[in-house]
DNA sequence: GGGGGCAATTGCCAAATGACAAAAAATGAA
DNA sequence: TTCATTTTTTGTCATTTGGCAATTGCCCCC
């Protein structure tokens, strides 16, 4: 739990009678392999500090293909931002690639600790839009790039995840098809 | 400037007195087409809301080809909120794309208007959030499609835009070359 | 230990896109 | 207006990537 906090302090600091309030709040949950953090339709109601495995945030098209727009894995916090922030509905799933881990707060929990703690909200505010503002500069960058080049930055940027995530939802990550994912790997042994 | 006030409302409640204040601290400034309002290494202190005018947010490789990540257009907020909020270097360019003109608030105005209205704080973190969070789930989807899909979305999604930035600028927002995206809209007449 | 089912690989060919170069059109400056 | 510069279009060809289908490999469950 020591990991959340030295986390946390990356944004900003919190004395420890806070650091203490934060951990009373936090509550321990699994998500098994393949089942949802949170669900498209449904409102998020939790947002949730990854200690163990890899999530998926993704959304599927009529014929049910499904398309991995990013992963969050460990050390970070996992949330539909827009449906928990104003309580609507998500466009999307956050589904468990792996077996996951999280430290979760619940929405009320967190408006608490916004109330007693003067620094949480800005806190979440640069982890959100530091967060959002590098993902959208690394997901522009690919479009510029061809598919090998892709993978090469997702390797280097991202190293062991390409063993922890089945190729397809990598594939679609990438912007390319499983076909194509598979051919570059071997071209690159 | 009641336009600033009607897009700062869609995200939070703001009295006639504060309404007032925001806007005596909001100074028109103007910027030519070609000059940047916010350099790649320097650190960006204003953030402006655009009233008229297209601004694109972009790098340079080493060849000096500029790469388009996104543009900013009327009714929305142009800044680098990284190098905003923690007063570090900017990574990129924010360059007008025709003349502009924004309402812009310096770095000090803006925090002293956190400072003395509550919502403040609020409301740009719903802004940031949101338009962050629309900017990258619309660019992921872009990787997963074809050019000519790609460039018919954001003639639906950004109407009257194509016509209002040159075609080498939209192409490197799309992740094409420039020739592909003449042969796409010759194709399309 | 042996299927059954899903995931990944591979082959083949077609389609999409890029690279490069040249021509045409548009733009801006004098 | 005229000229120079930049942007856009177009042609040709090479390369990349996708689509589809068959095969192989892997994992899980019985």
């Amino acid at each position: 739990m020591q990991e959340l906090i030295a986390y946390l302090l990356q944004f900003g600091y919190l004395d420890p009678t806070q650091r203490e309030l934060i951990l009373s709040k936090a509550r321990w949950k699994s998500i098994a392999r393949g089942a949802y953090f949170s669900e498209a339709g449904k409102i998020s109601r939790e947002i949730g500090y990854v200690t163990d495995g890899v999530f998926r945030v993704c959304y599927y098209d009529k014929i049910g293909d499904g398309f991995t727009r990013y992963f969050v894995y460990e050390n970070r916090f996992v949330v539909d931002m827009n449906s928990f922030r104003d309580e609507l509905p998500s466009a999307e799933y956050i589904e468990a690639v792996t077996d996951c881990q999280v430290l979760a707060f619940s929405k009320e929990d967190f408006t608490e600790l916004s109330a007693i703690i003067p620094g949480w909200h800005d806190i979440f505010f640069k982890i959100t839009s530091y967060v959002l503002e590098n993902k959208l500069r690394y997901t522009s960058n690919m479009l510029v790039q061809d598919a090998q080049t892709r993978y090469l930055h997702f390797l280097e940027h991202y190293p062991g995840l390409s063993n922890r995530v089945p190729l397809n939802m990598l594939a679609s990550y990438l912007g390319i098809t499983p076909s194509s994912l598979s051919r570059i790997r071997k071209s690159i042994r």
